[in-house]
RNA sequence: GCGCCGUUAGCUCAAUUGGCAGAGCAGCUGGCUCUUAACCAGCGGGUUCGGGGUUCGAGUCCCUGACGGCGCACCA
């Protein structure tokens, strides 16, 4: 957008209209609004370090050019005051005084800065009568007009405007600047823990010709080049095993994945999921790699096993974590011995009694599912592995080796959620190819969620993918696992509507 | 997708039974050389989410649309 005419609009808030006013007399003034370079020489945190014992009301006789954003203002009549902030959130306030800058470059600084604005600060190091580590100027200069008014600093702002408005979040709460580097770190301590065990980062295609690896709605667009559907991926195992085919015995990849399904605290359409897969393990390998991985970023980022939870409470991830079967906790929680021979039928009473409706297409395997989710998994709490689900609901996993009715899969919930699921996986192209047709059928049944056939993985699979491990993990929920915050906070810029 | 609640100044929020639309901070003018949400004096700032209706009179009641929150459903 290009600005027509210097002219403010008159139907502008006054606060806006006057602030660009002010840019407006800045430029009459010959003077830059938005200097391209400033002499800066320090940042804010160099000068704490440095400075962190100078006594109050004493000189430094070091000259400084600092910079940073307007948080605080107090004027008054031949002494000014700013608190100067930048990205880390360290503070360093700026004093002009009459007497070192002169009465014209007073007056311009009371009539031109504003809350919000960067400014740059030239001077020496002094401490303020009150001890504050200040710049007194013997010169300054705004690095960039500020035309919108910051919100007030001591009311919270609306939890719709800090989604919406991230960059003012940012600006106004440490806790969401501290938010952004807590994922960088929780992340990097992800990729730390994989090159110690010999894992290679990959990355695989996000536009697919057809979805697979999950059972999920996908977003569907349109190649120009190719003239076809494709599907923003809704999982990367398809091809992540075509690398264990491959050779990458060890291989792993952090990305976005796209399912075209509602929002709420715990979902978004794009969230960030890590999947590995390793050659020669089983879910129990890659049960204990999910926990080391899980507690060497939380002592990394916060340096304990028991994290602080945004409301306050504290979590423990230290200790064996609980491992439970799926039909064994079930039968517990119902007081009816649940086993994979139990009638589908059977299952919708205890459904109905529960007060729950599933869909007619729901099988004997969705609906053990559903109604330990219900029953068991909604109240898990502490760290707990939940193993050996119904084998027709994971048409990817490897059927268990002492009951062929069961998976090779666990599920990792943590205070409620499920953060993880392992599997050891089926490797077999016959079989694969089996459980795949079941799908199609299941898709002409009206199951929108049903995986189509992947002639290209089953001709991987004939080639031979050697016994293997696989995991998912859910970044953003893992976050929320270690922090307490709603999928909304740990994720920088969740979607929303557009206003 | 269904139900309930909400949307008022730049920000956070009030407004009695339908009866002059307000406060704090922020802003503007003036004063103040040590302020930290300073203080003192004064002043501005509103499409009460949009559209329609009832009424002498609507922020308030009715209809409708947009957006948001919560619950339910689906999902990780």
């Amino acid at each position: 957008m290009t600005a027509q005419s210097g002219e403010p609009s008159e139907d502008l808030p006054e606060q806006m209209r006057i602030r660009r006013e002010k840019r407006e007399r800045m430029l009459a003034r010959g003077v830059d609004p938005y200097p391209v370079e400033v002499e800066r020489t320090h940042s804010l945190r160099q000068l704490r370090e440095k400075y962190a014992d100078l006594e109050t009301d004493t000189r430094s006789g070091e000259s400084v050019g600092i910079t940073g954003r307007v948080r605080f203002i107090r004027n008054t009549g031949k002494l000014c005051f700013a608190k100067l902030v930048e990205g880390d959130g360290t503070e360093i306030q700026a004093m002009l005084s009459l007497a070192e800058i002169g009465e014209e470059s007073l007056a311009e600084w009371k009539a031109e800065v504003d809350l919000g604005d960067h400014v740059f600060v030239h001077g020496e190091v002094i401490t303020s009568k009150r001890g504050e580590l200040s710049v007194l100027a013997d010169g300054w200069r705004i690095t960039s007009k500020a035309l919108r008014p910051l919100p007030v600093a001591h009311k919270d702002l609306a939890e719709e405007t800090r989604i919406r408005q991230r960059y003012v979040d940012l600006i106004l709460r440490p806790q969401a600047r501290d938010t952004v580097r807590n994922r960088a770190a929780v992340v990097r301590s992800l990729r730390d823990t994989f090159e110690e065990h010999g894992y290679i980062e990959v990355e695989t295609p996000m536009l697919q010709a057809l979805q697979g690896g999950a059972s999920a709605r996908p977003f569907v667009t349109h190649s120009n080049a190719f003239d076809m559907e494709l599907f923003l991926r809704i999982a990367p195992e398809l091809y992540l095993k075509r690398c264990v085919v491959g050779g990458i015995e060890r291989v792993f990849e952090i990305n976005r994945n796209f399912r075209n399904e509602g929002s709420d605290s715990s979902h978004q359409p794009e969230f960030a999921m890590l999947e590995f897969y390793q050659a020669y393990a089983t879910y129990d390998t890659m049960a204990d790699l999910t926990g080391e991985l899980i507690r060497r970023a939380a002592e990394r980022v916060f340096g304990t096993l028991t994290v602080t939870l945004a409301d306050g409470t504290e979590y423990d991830l230290s200790g064996q974590w609980a491992n439970l079967r799926m039909y064994d906790s079930l039968s517990e929680a119902l007081g009816t011995e649940i086993t994979p021979d139990t009638p589908a039928a059977k299952l919708r009473e205890f459904a109905d009694s529960a007060g729950l409706e599933f869909p007619a297409h729901y099988g004997h395997g969705k609906l053990v599912e559903e109604l330990w989710e219900h029953h068991v998994g909604d109240h898990l709490h502490e760290p707990t592995f939940v193993r050996d689900m119904p084998a027709e609901t994971s048409p990817l996993t490897r059927q268990h080796r002492e009951d062929p009715r069961l998976a090779e899969k666990w599920d990792l919930y943590m205070r409620g959620v499920e953060i993880a699921t392992g599997y050891s996986e089926l490797v077999d192209p016959v079989i694969e190819r089996e459980r795949f047709e079941a799908q199609r059928l299941l898709a002409a049944q009206g199951d929108d969620e049903a995986m189509p056939l992947d002639e290209d993985f089953l001709r991987a699979l004939e080639y031979g993918m050697p016994p293997s491990g696989g995991v998912g993990m859910g970044i953003d929920r893992l976050l929320m696992a270690l922090t307490g915050l709603g999928i909304r906070e740990t994720i920088l810029f969740p979607q929303v509507r557009p206003e």
